[in-house]
DNA sequence: TAATTAGACTAACAAGTGTTAGTTGTGAGG
DNA sequence: CCTCACAACTAACACTTGTTAGTCTAATTA
């Protein structure tokens, strides 16, 4: 137990160089160097650089699907279900950042059958979010605003947080939390 | 007159192929292929791969860098000089959405001394967005928030505006101007 | 008409790509 | 002590990459 395994790190390390520089300008050499072994001795734990992609993304990918299963079917206020979708970006962001950004940014180069895959997920995703937004304007909560702009709003925000934290931002993640929660929400004004 | 040289094709096509799958998955034989010569053909109207994404982002950058010069010393309410702002980068990303996704997502790629040109950029670019939200805030005309998640927010959301136009919107660019402007400084509720 | 040029072509290059085959050494379990 | 498996290695593969050199042809200019 413990035990940091070599399939592990060959992931993570791939994960924040496909962050820098994006998949396809990453060789199998460039992984094996930062690991100090020779790129073929990558093949002893990991079937192909594709497959290295794939666990980045489709994980991701499989937790937001899950989190937003948790919530869509809430009792909640629309409003607070928002909140609780804004917190679970901004948690799962700051866990991964690099996995976040290989799947922003590095999602087309995944193989067919697993592109399709991830993109029914996002559309599934991005349909959830519609409809709580919807939610929020039939029950009069939300004003009546075109739906996809604001969807369109939140999920840039956040899809691309993890340019941002760490930057300038001296917030910790809960004071961090609040501030944006109450930006995209309340606005600026 | 009229005479559409070979030259801004090859910039044009470009920037659609490495939008839809990044600079480093492209190559010359696929731009080529594209316009129908061999990738041979391309160096008698272009010196390198390198020049075309240079000459994709760079003017982009410098449009941006313009329009941010004659905004910044307005002397205009802060939030009047934001709506100019969230309605220049709407502009810029109707007119030319492929150019936008280059800069997005493939400035990494410039070489050392284009990269630092455009970087140094987007930093003075951002400060000046810092600035006028600062000046709003002190004026009293935006709540005191966290400037840095104010700026991120907006930024995060025109710069990957070229996402979802034509998606899902049916909105002429107005309407939508007008939508998107009143989201991110009014809110949704 | 003759000369020049622009812009396409073919062929080739050196370097880099993901991946496989086969080998070696080291440490754990019998 | 022997065995065996894991995880490293070297060498090589077939292919793709950006780019150059040199050639040909059709249109423009002198």
């Amino acid at each position: 137990m413990e035990k940091v395994d070599r399939k592990s790190e060959i992931i993570h390390i791939s994960a924040k160089l496909f962050r820098e520089r994006g998949y396809k300008a990453v060789s199998m050499r460039d992984i094996a160097k930062s690991i100090d072994i020779k790129a073929a001795s990558l093949y002893n734990h990991i079937q192909s650089k594709q497959e290295i992609l794939m666990l980045l993304i489709i994980n991701i990918a499989e937790e937001f699907t899950r989190e937003m299963h948790l919530l869509k079917d809430s009792n909640e206020t629309a409003i607070d279900t928002l909140k609780k979708f804004i917190d679970i970006h901004i948690d799962i962001t700051l866990r991964d950042p690099d996995a976040i950004a290989c799947l922003n940014n590095d999602w087309m180069h995944l193989n067919k059958e697993h592109r399709s895959y991830y993109v029914k997920m996002r559309d599934e995703y991005e349909e959830n979010v519609r409809k709580i937004v919807k939610r929020g304007i039939d029950d009069g909560e939300i004003k009546e605003h075109n739906i996809e702009v604001i969807v369109f709003s939140m999920l840039s925000t956040l899809r691309t947080f993890y340019l941002w934290y760490g930057r300038k931002m001296k917030l910790n993640p809960n004071e961090f939390k609040e501030s944006l929660t109450h930006v995209l929400i309340q606005g600026i004004v």
